[in-house]
DNA sequence: CTGAAAGCGCTTACAG
DNA sequence: CTGAAAGCGCTTACAG
């Protein structure tokens, strides 16, 4: 039982293989009615599937997308520590899945290759999440693949971005602690990095400071990763640097915090205010539920998905998608204490 | 700038392209040392990339596996609402990226034929995740492809099986709880359905009672989904049936069990202690952190990747891989309430 | 140690 | 509306 070709369903169908090709191909108005259905049937019963790499090798074409997810070296995998990829790449998936196309998932290091590994596969087009290195960057631009860069800062004219409006969403996450009273407020965050996301926040949070006349303390930024344990460690700090209020700008981070409040017996809202950022599942799960910004990450996946779509099927979506994040309020958050 | 091939390699390093192909696929002894520096001298200088699509083609093997994720029709995404999926497929994907495999990701629907894309793309193993629907077991055997299946408990004998020792687990799991002065222990879990996980940890569960002496009540076990909002449900009917304790089959479960309790103003572990399965990051991040059943998720995926391709590359691993789980000790088990 | 030839399963101009 | 031919970039026996 050899695999079945495009050659036995033409023999089956009494036609050319370039005719079953084309029907296959839905390239309508090439084919009489009679013959699509004779060789539908042929398809039918000889049970054919497509070769896609006989096809892509043929079209130069191969309706596959690569996916990029930065991992780091010392910790070899990838959407592991923060849920956002996973979630990220789920809405991706089934928004590629949706108009027929694939994902090719790969991981990608500071060092090695894997760009090169999906070019091998002669990706049609690249969705890089969360790439702030400049060094990446330039082994993406080489490629003339169409590419989309979710949540990058980084500019190019050969390239397309998606991510949300970083500055303000900052800005009303931080204007949300102040109209609960909170003047000294903590900004917990990953390293800020230039081109990075955090930058953004950084900027958004100084914004909404200066506006409400507060004088902006660099002790009361506490950079680390987006890591829960960080946020265990910034704790610490926020008490020490007597903080009524922290805004986290992941909920990992968050997470985190919370628990190293716990830890001391701080209690929160009442003593400590938390804020997040994302609205992962997690932020319904830690006690006390987590107020946080809401940056609808699968929906994000998802457009992401189609954008990019939208640029292989020629309808040139604009070079630049900011999505909007509203805050959403659960128990975290109170006013600030006398 | 066209694409460089095989061919301009030759050309250049004046040799045949079969010779190159030789030396890329590094068959030894085929070619003189000079002749291999000549040829990768000139990949090098040329910027020679494989084409994949054409070797796959050319040679009946495409290096990719295709990796199974169930998802449910009505929430059209996979990886999301559970994040034990990510890092399995986390752990895939590094396993095969580590011997030069490439994965590739697809969610699985009721009806739909995920599979025979993956098909279409001559991946040379499948790994499935989850699988115990009698009918897509059957849409996978008849396919003769290499295939791995995690976490079910299906037979055929072309089939390989990853999973843990789930009756021993959930045994030892109980037992644990039994040893804190618990005899009201309720079983929190997913729908039990035959050839998937559940009933053999329900097995577990009640082969600990018995030991203990301790007569198994119906109303002790309360199945829902695998959700943290079931958990949350669960959580009443706890209280309602006097547990003192429960083992919930998994952590997400546990997360939202908490949730229930603290809305309630349950003590935990003071007035019912918790049990997770699993050991997800969010068993860190909940309050109190869990105690839960360590299935080392991550080493999980490896193990996987790690199977299959010994599967591929004829190693003939066992036809079936338990794993073992471990308690870990957190801060949700406590003494029985006098 | 190296090469000429055929073939993997498709699609793409080009004809008719 | 349909077909014969060439080609995509590789690999695989088979020779020498």
């Amino acid at each position: 039982m050899a695999r079945v070709t495009i050659k036995d369903i033409a023999l089956a169908a009494n036609v050319s293989p370039m005719t079953v090709s084309n029907v296959i191909n839905a390239r309508a108005s090439k084919a009489s009615p009679e013959t699509i259905e004779r060789i539908n049937e042929a398809i039918r019963t000889l049970g054919y599937q497509p070769n896609l790499s006989a096809r892509a090798l043929a079209s130069n074409a191969s309706r596959l997308i690569g996916v990029v997810v930065p991992f780091t070296e010392d910790q070899n995998q990838l959407l592991l520590d923060n849920p956002f990829y996973a979630e990220v790449v789920s809405g991706i998936e089934s928004a590629l899945r949706a108009r027929g196309y694939f994902m090719m998932l790969s991981g990608l290091g500071e060092t090695s290759n894997e760009v090169d590994a999906l070019a091998q596969w002669n990706v049609d087009a690249l969705i890089a999440i969360g790439i702030y290195r400049e060094g990446l960057f330039e082994r993406l631009r080489k490629r003339h693949l169409p590419t989309l860069l979710v949540d990058s800062y980084l500019t190019d004219d050969h390239v397309h971005h998606l991510r949300v409006a970083d500055d303000q969403a900052a800005r009303r996450a931080t204007e949300h602690l102040i109209a609960h009273g909170h003047r000294r407020i903590a900004l917990v965050t990953g390293a800020v990095r230039d081109g990075g996301v955090i930058e953004q926040r950084l900027a958004g949070y100084r914004l909404a400071l200066d506006a409400a006349g507060i004088a902006f303390d660099p002790d009361l930024v506490l950079a680390g990763s987006v890591t829960f344990d960080w946020g265990i460690d910034a704790a610490d700090q926020l008490v020490a640097r007597r903080a009524t209020a922290a805004f986290c700008t992941a909920d990992l981070i968050a997470a985190g915090v919370l628990t190293g409040l716990h830890q001391r017996n701080i209690d929160i809202p009442g003593d400590v205010s938390v804020l997040g950022f994302d609205n992962l599942p997690v932020s319904r799960m830690v006690y006390p539920a987590l107020s946080t910004v809401d940056q609808t990450i699968l929906a994000k996946g998802k457009l992401a998905g189609d954008i990019v779509l939208d640029m292989l099927e020629g309808r040139k979506p604009p070079r630049e998608t900011l999505l909007d994040a509203r805050i959403i309020e659960r128990q975290s958050v109170g006013p600030v204490p006398k």
